[in-house]
DNA sequence: TATATCGTAACCTTCCTGGTTACATGTGTC
DNA sequence: GACACATGTAACCAGGAAGGTTACGATATA
């Protein structure tokens, strides 16, 4: 992490909906026929219970005309962020120097 | 996609093993221990049959003393280059103005 | 020979994604 | 009011991935 941030990354979701959706006033509906994809799944993401996955990176980059690593990018920054947070193990990893040296 | 690749890139675990686990000599056994995961998660990796989690990238950075963002990179361009070849759906999304204007 | 080591298979659990169906709520029409 | 329709989310389900533990096959070592 270039940048150690104290709160996490906005996630996706509410960005395609504060950026996207709402200016455009654009349903859940709407979008997901746009897409191809169920309501559902758009809701979830919406809502901030779903991840955008490489597949709706690609949908929403056609439909928006954006890059799919725009999405891409967003999601894995927060992804990256929680996975930092959420558990300390990660840290106990030794560089190799040090590690690899204990153990030959 | 900025630069359209006829091949896929490179599986990030075959970049592990050949520029880093190779290079120095470092069997699955080591690195699995190292990272403080099962030999079988490196296993997995470095066969090209697993992912690059977000913990995982976190995990090798601290190892390899690497960004993990350079490791979640090679990942997420390996599943976008795949999400975008392995099925043609989402090429049949269209861009906002005429989908939107077609349903409104 | 017996034993130890290593990488991968087999088995299992947990979790996530996504669709379909069901449901609760809101809106429009008569 | 009753009824039909629309919308977003819950409930149910299937498929698949990640990960650990145990088992196994192959190899190395004493």
């Amino acid at each position: 992490m270039l940048r150690a941030r104290k709160r996490p990354p906005t996630h996706p979701g509410h960005i395609l909906k504060t950026h996207y959706l709402d200016p455009l006033s654009i349903t859940i509906k709407d979008l997901a026929s746009i897409l191809g994809v169920s309501r559902k799944t758009i809701s979830k993401i919406v809502n901030e219970r779903g991840s955008i996955t490489s597949d709706m990176a690609l949908r929403l980059s056609r439909a928006f005309k954006t890059t799919p690593e725009l999405w891409q990018n967003l999601q894995k920054n927060y992804d990256l962020w929680h996975a930092s947070h959420d558990s300390k193990d990660w840290q106990n990893v030794q560089p190799l120097e040090k590690a690899h040296q204990i153990s030959a």
